[in-house]
DNA sequence: AGCGCACTACGTACACTGTACGTAACTAGG
DNA sequence: CCTAGTTACGTACAGTGTACGTAGTGCGCT
């Protein structure tokens, strides 16, 4: 009887009603959308265990009734965020669904610029990542492949929108709890640039800071990005 | 006179000695070595400022003469982690030079696996990030693109490096503070996808888990994703 | 019907975090 | 020389995740 609790859980393994004792007073989508709540509107610092509890309106340790351990909660938000995805029937043409489906992502990411941050901590698979799977899934059968390699392509694509959309929104968040601005953090940090590349220590990046290439364009490189990654798996090309 | 410190900063601005008062006792390059070293051995929860400090043989505050938020830690945990770069120079063959800065970086990741974890939170270029940088774009030299396309290139090619390696990497670093084996939490996160892909509810997911693919080679993955990002910028293909 | 157990709820407590602030010693520039 | 700018570091505070204990609740079983 020692020790039961030393093994690892799924959160989603978990029934969320055993029949046993009093009903909850709350369901993991209330305890999910208030931790959202918060993370939206103050940051994803000011998501504590305290405040998730105080927004929800229990007492702190009620929580662990439903989330035995924080990270779990992460798991949480992110699953709630993933049902915001607004899945279309696939058209037949998988690259213009999947397209869609990354912008789609990318949408979400600045919905809630908490997000990306949180992704490179959680692993597994909620839920509404497994829909969004399956989703994609169904949008890629007009492709002649194996599914290892629908597998790999769905997680290369993943893995560029999560990066691009995390470095558009990286000072966003990171000036939250700062006392200075998100222009005087760039600014600073466009100086410092600057000043190390007029060193002359970095001869091929000075050049590349010269060419003058018009205003940066975020949202155009994260096309360029997605197509290339596309055409690297189109069998037509 | 009021407010002065309510101004953004890079660490790499500040100079290690200004002249003034009692030589410091420590470098910059002492102090993220500590770091990296309780990173390695104890995880990167362990890297407290405290637990750094102590590692340095000094007090706890005395390491923010040197450090002013623990973030810059951060920067100086990476910056050192880059100087492990060894660069060649350029054969004249892109391509391979390329793969070549890839594969390294993936070594020096799985060599601190804390690395991806940390490149999700801190934004900005340490000097060894330009030294990277300025080596890529000479690797690129006989490659006939703009530099915008360059940097975009190395861009795109080291968010895959950090996706694919965080994703190697995830549940090593997970199960360095929890009281279960990496094995048992694989095994539980198994139970459940399969359980879950039972159900019926994805069943081309269900499809994808059924095609014997034999076993998963995540390094082969790794080869042919960064070939696929390479084509989408070879001009000869 | 009613016993008992598994559950909910939640206050208290602990170890630990980052860091603001104050004080003492030290050293180079004026 | 002197003084302003440093280094060094102890104390203190607000905040964190969560282990543990206790009280109440209602379903399932006998």
């Amino acid at each position: 009887m020692a020790g039961r609790k030393a093994v690892p859980e799924v959160i989603w393994n978990r029934p969320e009603r055993t029949g046993r004792g009093p009903r909850p007073s709350y369901s993991r989508a209330d305890i999910a959308a208030a931790a959202v709540r918060i993370a939206d509107a103050q940051g994803l610092d000011a998501v504590s265990m305290r405040h998730v509890a105080a927004e929800l309106g229990c007492g702190t340790m009620s929580l662990y009734n439903y989330v035995p351990r924080k990270e779990d909660l992460y798991e949480l938000m992110l699953d709630a965020v993933g049902a915001e995805h607004n899945f279309e029937d696939p058209s037949g043409d998988w690259r213009a669904d999947m397209l869609r489906n990354a912008h789609q992502t990318r949408v979400i990411m600045h919905r809630h610029p908490w997000v990306p941050r949180l992704m490179a901590g959680v692993y597994g698979f909620s839920p509404n990542t497994l829909r969004y799977l399956e989703h994609c899934l169904a949008c890629l059968e007009p492709l002649d492949l194996p599914y290892s390699t629908k597998m790999e392509m769905v997680a290369l694509l993943n893995g560029v929108v999560t990066t691009y959309t995390a470095n558009e929104l990286a000072t966003a968040e990171r000036t939250r709890s700062m006392p200075w601005s998100e222009e005087e953090e760039n600014a600073v940090r466009i100086a410092y640039l600057s000043s190390q590349v007029a060193t002359g220590a970095y001869p091929r990046l000075a050049e590349a800071f010269m060419e003058d290439s018009g205003p940066i364009d975020l949202e155009a490189m994260f096309e360029r990005a997605l197509g290339r990654v596309l055409d690297g798996f189109d069998p037509k090309r």
